[in-house]
DNA sequence: CGGCTTTGACCCGCGC
DNA sequence: GCGCGGGTCAAAGCCG
């Protein structure tokens, strides 16, 4: 006869003639258990211990009993003084307790018995252990079965949300008519057209129009290229600047795509525009401006500003007012910061990598168009109706525009961003120059959600996909690359809540002055 | 005094 | 080759 004991530090130990040894207690205690000795019938066939020739009861008087509810987990400890097994119901009575009873029974007899008893006793507690395992893996079984199947239906409503988006817009563009819109509108998904693998280094360069560069870098990276490590190289720059790394990237031949990937992540932009009296939105971060210049065709000057919370971060920024809507304010990041944020600061950095993720992810390859991640984000982005996000993927920069400058429309209101869709591009030609795809009308409570469930879903989904595939080929290296960023996005608990934060912040509070983050620009 | 802004100059790519 | 425009630098000045 054995019993099993559990002490407080996850050792169950089985005692017998008072001797006692541990093993190690999984999670998973049924199995422990029978892996071990419970399958072996009684407890007493290791090696390393003593074998006893009859079973004694324990002298000690308390015992904790371990407890399994049904699905064969230990859930509770209880002290018993009558040694009574919870799950057998059988009283394991103790010499100590029982002298009494024990006198009046005869040594011989005593023990027989006593082994009968244990030997039942185990067959029932086998039996049960059985059946809990079974239980446990029915369980497991319909646990799965469950995350697939919603799994599945996320997908499935994601693609329908996608297409009711897809037909909304198409109305939106029709009824918008802007003839000064020469941007051909295009959907959000086609940004990513399929492409060879090797061609997946030159990810900015994903337009047929783009302007003829070499190379995977485009004319104002090498510029700034040449310009750190020629000329100007060692002015203020650390060793490790954006365009040193990207550099040092575009050096070397590309053999995995994360390299590329990464590259292509600090090549990649995205434009805020939100409605600020304010000279620069508050972001939460420190920057610093090292420029300001007239762009052409924009009264207003634009200011450069370059993050100043961390001695060679790459961030940049940069700020200019609408020249139609003055009293829009259109901030453009590029590249990542190498430190750690101040919350103020993740809102807008986690925004705007989000975003930045999105176009990247879109203009990579993929062999399935429907297991491109930004087919996915877009998919769940278009549907919801409005809003927000404007992609240019040709060069020289691939931008995401995120357009904070409507008020939060009614639920079944009129679309507000039409006008504001052609300022959006009329001026994002004169900043950025390049074609852009306006998306509009996302109700903004919806956005975070939605995107962020989608990239966790795509992500996951994406994960599945490829990680047990060949990581040979570059497709699926770089689709994984791109999952595996999305997942870090989104897996981030602040993804969401910065979405909220930032449309909050751009659409009811972009006024309040530079109050956070130090920012003590202009 | 350190950090920041201002601003003219410089560099570079691109188009003509 | 030249001019234009974008981007950056750095000296000078300002500010707390």
């Amino acid at each position: 006869m054995s019993r099993i004991d559990e002490d407080d530090d996850q050792k169950t130990k089985i005692s017998t003639n008072g001797s006692e040894f541990r093993f190690p207690v999984s999670l998973s205690g049924i199995r422990d258990r029978e892996d071990d000795d419970f399958s072996s019938g009684v407890a007493g066939d290791n090696n390393d211990r003593e074998v006893p020739g009859e079973v004694d009861f324990f002298s000690d008087k308390k015992s904790r009993v371990c407890r399994e509810d049904e699905d064969g987990f230990r859930v509770k400890k209880e002290e018993q003084d009558d040694r009574t097994d919870v799950n057998t119901g059988l009283n394991l009575r103790t010499t100590g307790n029982t002298k009494s009873d024990e006198s009046m029974i005869d040594d011989g007899e005593s023990s027989e018995m006593e082994d009968k008893r244990a030997k039942n006793e185990l067959v029932k507690l086998q039996d049960e252990l059985k059946k809990m395992t079974m239980d446990n893996q029915k369980l497991r079984e319909l646990l799965t079965q469950v995350s697939n199947s919603y799994t599945s239906l996320q997908m499935h409503l994601v693609s329908l949300m996608q297409q009711q988006q897809q037909q909304q817009n198409n109305k939106v563009i029709e009824a918008a008519e802007k003839p000064e819109e020469t941007i051909v509108p295009r959907q959000f998904i086609d940004l990513g057209p399929t492409r060879a693998v090797g061609e997946a280094e030159d990810v900015s360069n994903s337009s047929s129009e783009d302007r003829t560069r070499s190379g995977g870098s485009s004319a104002a990276e090498r510029r700034s290229n040449e310009v750190r490590h020629g000329k100007r190289l060692g002015r203020e720059e650390s060793p490790e600047t954006e365009s040193n790394k990207i550099q040092k990237v575009n050096s070397t031949t590309p053999t995995t795509f994360d390299q590329s990937a990464e590259a292509t992540m600090r090549k990649a932009r995205v434009s805020v525009r939100a409605r600020s009296e304010a000279p620069m939105i508050s972001d939460g971060c420190q920057w610093r401006k090292y420029g300001q210049k007239m762009a052409k065709g924009n009264p207003c000057p634009r200011a450069y500003y370059r993050c100043t919370m961390a001695t060679g971060c790459p961030v940049r920024k940069q700020v200019q007012r609408c020249a139609e809507d003055r009293s829009i304010l259109i901030t453009t990041y590029e590249g990542n910061h190498n430190h750690p944020l101040p919350p103020a600061a993740v809102a807008m950095a986690s925004t705007t990598t989000a975003a930045a993720n999105m176009l990247l992810s879109g203009s990579m390859s993929s062999h399935d168009g429907m297991m491109n991640p930004t087919n996915l984000l877009a998919r769940a982005v278009l549907p919801c109706s409005t809003s927000m996000a404007t992609i240019s993927a040709s060069a020289p920069f691939p931008t995401v525009t995120l357009d904070l400058t409507h008020s939060p429309p009614p639920p079944n209101g009129s679309n507000p961003s039409s006008s504001a869709a052609a300022t959006s591009n009329n001026n994002h030609n004169s900043l950025m120059q390049r074609p852009q795809q306006q998306m509009t009308n996302l109700p903004p409570g919806m956005l975070p959600h939605v995107i962020g469930q989608a990239l966790y879903n795509q992500s996951k989904f994406s994960g599945l996909q490829f990680s047990g595939g060949s990581p040979s080929t570059a497709a699926f290296s770089q689709s994984h690359a791109v999952a595996d960023t999305i997942t870090a996005l989104t897996a981030d608990p602040n993804f969401t809540a910065a979405l909220a934060a930032v449309i909050s912040s751009m659409i009811n509070g972009s006024n309040h002055h530079d109050g956070q983050g130090n920012n003590k620009s202009q």
